[in-house]
DNA sequence: AAAACCCACAACCGCGATCGG
DNA sequence: GCCGATCGCGGTTGTGGGTTT
């Protein structure tokens, strides 16, 4: 394949944008839109390349972009999920109105990593560095770790909600990707009404649903390719764990279905609980103060939030 | 006052995915 | 189905302003 010669090659400028440029591009917006930025540079009168021009629309220019600083709640949700889903700074961003995937990488690189380090907290792992070296030296009992929600394929990630166009807002595309009929292969009513409630939130720009989404996605890979035995009999032994860790009873000979709706449900409740939990302690308290950040409210608060309540805020399955 | 350093963020690069002839 | 053109993304670098020495 032809690679598209870099501005630097075809000798454009690079530095910084003008105002009289950002006005150029601003124009040819308002006259040509933003589906062609090919031809953007010379119907705008640019010296620079296509590309460039719609990395300083994208990124800066449009409209509906916030250029105040990141607010606590902005903070904590994209902690959140990167905890949940990793370096993946488009799908972050389109979980907060007004942010671009870079205000969110640049936010994450400048402030929060180091924020992170600070609290004793792998920004890559979310974990405290003192258990990152426990299971440095347990590393030969580990077992294989699963497959990471930001590893999910190219494949998966651009047909189901990378293309906004197709969806009336940006959540909906994750919505999609998290039918029932993917997230929960063989659920019935009782899941399917979960499903719909979670839905129905996240249409109505609940981002946090987005994480209970995208954790039990996680949760389900975490028991169908870790823990969950193939037969029969040994999963009626799983879910009986799972359910008795949810403090709910099963019977025994439960069908392998009936054990996927309650799975399924253990699953939601699960999560429901954490954001429960997370929607009512001090950390959202904390996090309406005018004053204080998330994080640093965190900081202030060590002997109060210790590591091991952070990581429980987190909620981070996919480290378990 | 000036050099050195730090920090935030704008901008670029390279790659894979997708589009369209 | 092929292939060139384009788009979108994550990682990285460059730049300018603020702070420290």
């Amino acid at each position: 394949m032809v690679r598209i010669p870099s501005c630097d090659k075809l000798n454009l400028k690079r530095d910084l944008w003008t105002a009289e440029e950002d006005a150029k591009i601003l124009a040819y917006v308002s006259k040509h839109g933003t589906s062609n930025w090919t031809s953007a540079p010379k119907k705008a009168g640019l010296r620079r390349c296509g590309k460039s021009c719609r990395l300083r629309w994208t990124n800066y220019l449009r409209p509906d972009l916030k250029h105040q600083n990141f607010t606590s709640q902005e903070e904590e949700l994209i902690i959140r999920l990167h905890a949940a889903i990793g370096s993946r700074w488009a799908i972050i961003a389109q979980q907060l109105p007004g942010r671009t995937d870079n205000d969110v990488k640049n936010y994450w690189n400048t402030k929060l990593r180091r924020k992170l380090s600070e609290m004793g907290i792998d920004p890559v792992t979310h974990k405290p560095f003192s258990q990152i070296l426990a299971d440095y030296g347990n590393i030969g009992g580990l077992p294989r770790s699963t497959k990471r929600i930001g590893s999910l394929s190219r494949e998966l990630k651009t047909s189901a909600y990378m293309k906004p166009e197709h969806h009336s807002n940006s959540a909906q595309g994750l919505v999609d990707l998290l039918t029932p009929s993917m997230l929960l292969p063989e659920t019935g009513p009782v899941m399917d009404q979960s499903m719909n409630a979670n839905v129905h939130q996240v249409n109505n720009n609940h981002p946090l649903n987005l994480l209970a989404q995208l954790q039990a996605m996680q949760r389900d890979f975490l028991l169908e390719d870790a823990f969950l035995p193939s037969e029969p009999q040994e999963l009626e032994n799983v879910g009986e764990f799972s359910l008795n860790q949810n403090g709910c009873q099963t019977e025994n000979g439960i069908s392998k279905e009936e054990l996927n709706k309650e799975r399924c449900d253990y699953q939601y409740n699960r999560f429901e609980a954490t954001h429960c939990l997370v929607g009512n302690n001090d950390i959202e308290a904390s996090s309406s103060s005018a004053e204080n950040t998330f994080i640093e409210t965190l900081l202030h608060q060590e002997d109060k939030i210790i590591l091991f309540d952070f990581l429980n805020l987190l909620e981070e399955p996919l480290y378990q």
